[in-house]
DNA sequence: CGGATTTCATCAGTAGACTGAGGATTGTTG
DNA sequence: CAACAATCCTCAGTCTACTGATGAAATCCG
């Protein structure tokens, strides 16, 4: 066995590995500071995207934050019934449904601000503070790297 | 408005967004790679840990992986359906269910490897190579700061 | 104009991930 | 020893996430 694959056996030396770890933690502390208002990652981001760009439909949306359609669908389906977002048929093209945030949607919004805030900030907070643009710019590289990637996009 | 929570509605500054994106992307990669073996990256982790520590019980096998008791049962009966795992009670103490990876569970561990490799390398590829090891170095760092915490983990 | 292609959404199916509730067993302790 | 507590697993329910198939609508192009 050659060193490469010896190390590779060590689960703790997987990027993979660690990556999906560091999104557990991340959604337990987003969901710890803002689980009092029963909403996920997900839902906050696309919430925010929605708010940036009200009437969108729902596939441009969700490219925009990284879900596939279906997942988008869902999503909004579950907001929809809360009364948080709106959806409704394109005028101009029936085949997109267009959703928008409601006025309770936007006044969760703003309280979820500070608790989401401060649990991504909490999620990178075991680096020394000088680390941690660093690290967040690693992300975006990789991110973005692929960004253009259609064999990785949402279809 | 002030400035934190004004960047703060540039998604892709939030660190948990981009942990979910990368996230995507590593499973994107691994599935291109391993695709054709069925394998999904926690099926490699969980056979990765069970393969070192076999006659494991569910709850301790999950908390290596970090992964909760019913995600652990759940994948380990699929494991079980296709013949790569073996599940069986423990002599000791008729609470547990122990497991232990199969010849034919092994084997094709050891096919995955090469491939699954690849993946773990292509997912931290974009950035250059010095920065590499810092960047995991990150990551384990972080994850295992929260390791030891109650509240985070599974149980 | 009309057929082929593309695009948008939905549905069904599968997988990972977690919570809360329950039953069975084991361990602790008075 | 018996009551209590802790542990292990399973079950039901919810949410994220993806693929593949299908139907409806728009667009392209001969």
């Amino acid at each position: 066995m050659n060193d490469a694959l010896g190390d590779h056996h060590d689960l703790s030396r997987r990027p993979g590995y660690l990556i999906r770890r560091l999104h557990q933690i991340h959604v337990a502390l987003f969901l710890e500071e803002c689980g009092g208002l029963g909403v996920t990652p997900v839902q906050y981001s696309l919430l925010t995207a929605l708010a940036q760009r009200p009437g969108a439909d729902q596939a441009s949306l969700g490219l925009s934050i990284g879900i596939d359609r279906t997942t988008t669908a869902q999503v909004l389906a579950r907001l929809t019934a809360r009364g948080l977002v709106e959806r409704f048929p394109s005028p101009t093209d029936r085949r997109m449904r267009l959703a928008r945030v409601t006025n309770e949607g936007l006044s969760l919004l703003r309280r979820m601000d500070p608790p989401a805030l401060r649990a991504h900030d909490r999620t990178v907070a075991a680096l020394p503070e000088t680390d941690r643009a660093r690290f967040i710019a690693d992300l975006t590289r990789i991110v973005e790297s692929y960004a253009n990637s259609v064999e990785l996009q949402t279809g």
